[in-house]
DNA sequence: AATATCTTGTCTAGCTTTTGTCAAGTATTA
DNA sequence: TAATACTTGACAAAAGCTAGACAAGATATT
């Protein structure tokens, strides 16, 4: 399932934290990427020349001069930064295994087989890995989400025990923790505060949630699980926060949960935007409609729809 | 599969500590390297020009003159590094030392400033740098727990925010984690499985335990929070441990928490230990003596008792 | 002890190259 | 019609290069 939909040159410049106009000038001199173009020559971006742009600016920021890193692969610029960062080379430098480009199927098969036997490690390694390997949407969409669905899958089914599925939740949270801290802050950036309401554990949704959006250019307030309405509100006044994003897993049908999405709308200043995702928003829907929140069903269409918000805002 | 990509001496200058000045300088006078050079006359560096230039500054630092050492090869300069080290360790002791003068309660007053402003990004930067000055057991006795404690206690008090208190603990979590897998697995190790009981949801203290016993040469199952017996039990007996660590931080007096406990006692195979440690303890004394389980006071202890439990089994 | 010399990090001046930014003119979009 | 994107060409700030000067400290010489 490859996905098909490209970036503008603005929303490019928003995700990257690049101008435009250095954009078009990289483009030129060093062609650095090559962009379809529409049928009336607009530029249009793929997910991976976004990815070589954001590795590209890292690599500036860190003293590299453009002219020379311009033609580098993906690869090299990965391993390049990975050479100006201590912490994470020691981490990944234990695990060296078989090069050959694995499937992102068989990355996902060694996960489970990694989490059925209690193999932390392991299953930190192979996501690291990955993490260099694959573009981060795809890392995401076709890596993270579904092995967070799968295991939540065989947890139901009784394939795996309980202590499997927190063995899996500590690894991928903390992975996923890290991703989000890995983002550069822009200052000017607008904030999102991620969460997960009142009654909700499952903290993964909100974390992708916010790996997503700092991938796009804002600056992401993790806040964890379980938070009350009030706290949330709290929060996004003090920081003057444009989005507040949740997740919702299990339950299909909370009361308390509505409750707290009532209260919660009720709290929050005008002009903040509520976006909520995950597997159980159906059971909602009409409570959220009510609230005027934003539902999106995957992460490309959370990042379409930061997108626009974020348009909106700076009119 | 090498690259080639070679380095400018920006970037040399910031990987080596030696200002651009000096790079050029000790070029000049002494050819302590000769780097390639681009078509424009631009310095390029190698990886092993940079190895030396570091190790120069290095010996610089430790009272050779430059002019002395300039034309050492790679190997005699490190052989020449080697010699000074117990020297160097003095000398860095006395500097990290002073550097340390910013004592431990400075650094936790950093980190609940950070906290009291959602600065996640911060807080994860001081616990990392403290990593790096701090010896593993003053990092966790004198700075994460009471770190802990601290922000457990300012949540109590309404001094700060539960939203403060979840991205404070986010944030140590990854840290301990990261800390937890940072250590290299030796297979013959004994193994230890960490873990919270059915109902405690704080997960910090079984993450400590993890830390201490990892850095004691265990090999650590961490499982989060909330474990039901039976899960537990499973976990032991599939991985043979001869440990399981377990955190009990807040209600006093727990009723479902003194059912697990004995159940869990049931479920064990004969010969692992219980290790039980937290602020909570003193409530369950009766149901742990009854058990056979250890308790601990602080990780101290809980290193002597590892300890301890080790020569047992190996006799 | 005083003076000369050497060592070494830091700076300046003048030049070239690199690179971000902008403006002008045209085309597209909404 | 207003806003945005495209191309081209120009410009200026930033950064690299060389050669040489200079000052403070260490070392040697008288």
């Amino acid at each position: 399932m490859a996905i098909t939909y490209k970036y503008p040159i603005k929303v490019v410049s928003q995700m990257t934290g690049l101008s435009v106009h250095v954009i078009r000038a990289w483009e030129k001199r060093y062609n650095v990427v090559e962009p379809d173009r529409s049928d009336t020559n607009r530029r249009l971006y793929s997910e991976e020349e976004i990815e070589k742009l954001k590795l590209l600016n890292d690599a500036v920021h860190h003293g590299h001069n453009i002219g020379g890193i311009a033609n580098l692969s993906l690869e090299e610029l990965k391993a390049l930064l990975k050479k100006d960062n201590p912490e994470l080379s020691k981490i990944t430098a234990a695990v060296v295994k078989s090069e050959t480009d694995k499937s992102v199927q068989d990355i996902l098969t060694e996960c489970i087989s990694a989490i059925k036997n209690y193999k932390a490690k392991q299953l930190e390694s192979i996501l690291l890995n990955a993490s260099t390997k694959l573009t981060q949407p795809i890392l995401i969409e076709e890596l993270i989400v579904p092995l967070v669905y799968k295991v939540g899958d065989m947890w139901h089914e009784g394939e795996i025990r309980v202590a499997n599925e927190h063995l899996a939740s500590s690894v991928i949270r903390s992975f996923m923790f890290n991703l989000l801290e890995s983002y550069s802050i822009n200052d000017s950036a607008p904030i999102m505060v991620s969460a997960t309401p009142l009654g909700q554990e499952h903290e993964l949704g909100a974390l992708i949630a916010g790996v997503v959006a700092a991938s796009s250019g804002w600056k992401v307030i993790y806040l964890g699980s379980s938070l009350p309405a009030e706290e949330i509100g709290a929060v996004v006044s003090h920081l003057n926060a444009k989005v507040i994003a949740l997740s919702i897993i299990y339950p299909n049908d909370d009361p308390h949960l509505k409750r707290e999405l009532k209260k919660l709308h009720q709290l929050l200043p005008r002009g903040v935007c509520v976006v909520v995702g995950g597997r159980a928003i159906n059971g909602y829907l009409d409570i959220l409609d009510e609230i005027g929140a934003v539902t999106v069903k995957d992460t490309k269409q959370l990042r379409l729809e930061l997108e626009a918000i974020r348009e909106n805002k700076y009119n």
